[in-house]
DNA sequence: CGCCACCTTGACTCAGGTCAACTATTGTGG
DNA sequence: CCACAATAGTTGACCTGAGTCAAGGTGGCG
């Protein structure tokens, strides 16, 4: 499935003509919570979006992070999926979702965008389900670099938006977990912390980085 | 989000006219494969079907199994994602995709139809990654109980068609594992075996299971 | 009836979790 | 701008749940 992001934002973008309005969330604050009416669609403009369900228990699951051009609140049922929340000060554009619903009865090129934003849901859904039903911490970890690198402007540094604690909750590990895979992988060469933050790394052998992904 | 599957299958059952038949495949037999162009959709009249992927370091994982009803196959992109087999022998209705892809076009309910659909996987494919992030290995097989007891008649009784490894490479656990919380069950009184097999599972406590899936 | 695949159970190992101490970084008020 | 508190991250020691390996059962099928 070869989704191209692009045309997508392209019209959502020329849509929020529509009624889009942009917002700003502070760090660690609230966007949304699971259960409540869906009435927005959202788009990070700058900073970062994580989406989860706490267990009764009290464990919480990251479904997924969402970095700047990424669709987030997006449900064909009347509800939110998950709760939502600011991870990094962030602006976001929102678009109420009953004036795109408009929009896509009668532009059939929205219609068919939408259809792939949820078929990219459901891969993304899959390979992340994979990772947690298959590999090893060290390798969840790698994945995730990957993934994160992949994702931002490739710099060669990859600026980590979360915390040790988010990380874990995204790929079922304990914070320790992560860090101390991190500090295997710094150990290791593939990887170093910048001089300025720890959640500033530099990819030093991405081969080999690859190579552990397997 | 509520999906009712019934109009869907009905209209597909419906459209069905325009190019469906059946097929049968024996137990453990190749319905396609991962990467294959996908030509057909399928749904199942009989029997079970397992769709999964196979890591280079050759673990499985399966990433849902289809009963008599559901409908699998059904791409957006190109190709199939997941290898499919029938556990059982089995019979299947098949649709060519674009005589499917030809009625969706001029009728919205189709159209609607096949986005529900999408959607109720993206549903289901969450609830799997929530237990495999989340879940011990008990809590994960009492999970896999109440879902199968749910999709099947609620005869009280669980007639598992899959092995012991299908459901552990379900829920990322090993075959021993997925026995063991079964024999523990079976010691606190919460379910039994029937006497003709270990695949038939009476449930004795369902209280009891639902609170163990908290 | 006997083979073979499936399942169970036990013994042991090990990856990752837990608990705790410590260091580094960020934020805050004087 | 500094002192200090709070937060984030690292590392070590130990524990435990699940994996691994192995030895029987058990039931289905030729």
């Amino acid at each position: 499935m070869t989704v191209d992001p692009s045309p997508g934002i392209a019209s959502i973008a020329i849509h929020a003509k529509f009624g889009a309005s942009e917002a700003s969330y502070l760090k660690e604050s609230r966007i949304f919570r699971e259960g409540e009416p869906a009435h927005h669609i959202y788009q990070v403009i700058r900073g970062a979006v994580r989406s989860y369900r706490v267990r009764s228990c009290g464990r919480r699951q990251i479904l997924a992070f969402h970095l700047p051009d990424d669709i987030f609140g997006l449900e064909f049922g009347p509800n939110y999926r998950f709760t939502t929340d600011a991870v990094v000060d962030t602006t976001v554009r929102l678009v109420k979702r009953h004036s795109l619903e408009y929009v896509a009865k009668t532009d059939l090129r929205v219609t068919s965008d939408l259809r792939s934003r949820l078929a990219k849901e459901l891969t993304e859904a899959e390979a992340h389900l994979l990772s947690l039903g298959q590999r090893t911490a060290l390798e969840r970890v790698v994945a995730f670099l990957l993934e994160m690198d992949k994702r931002m402007a490739p710099t060669g540094t990859i600026g980590l938006p979360m915390s040790r604690r988010d990380i874990g909750d995204y790929l079922g590990l304990q914070l320790e977990t992560v860090s101390r895979a991190l500090s295997d992988l710094r150990d290791q060469g593939v990887l170093r912390f910048s001089e300025t933050s720890r959640r500033q790394i530099v990819l030093q052998n991405r081969e080999r980085l690859l190579e552990l992904s397997i």
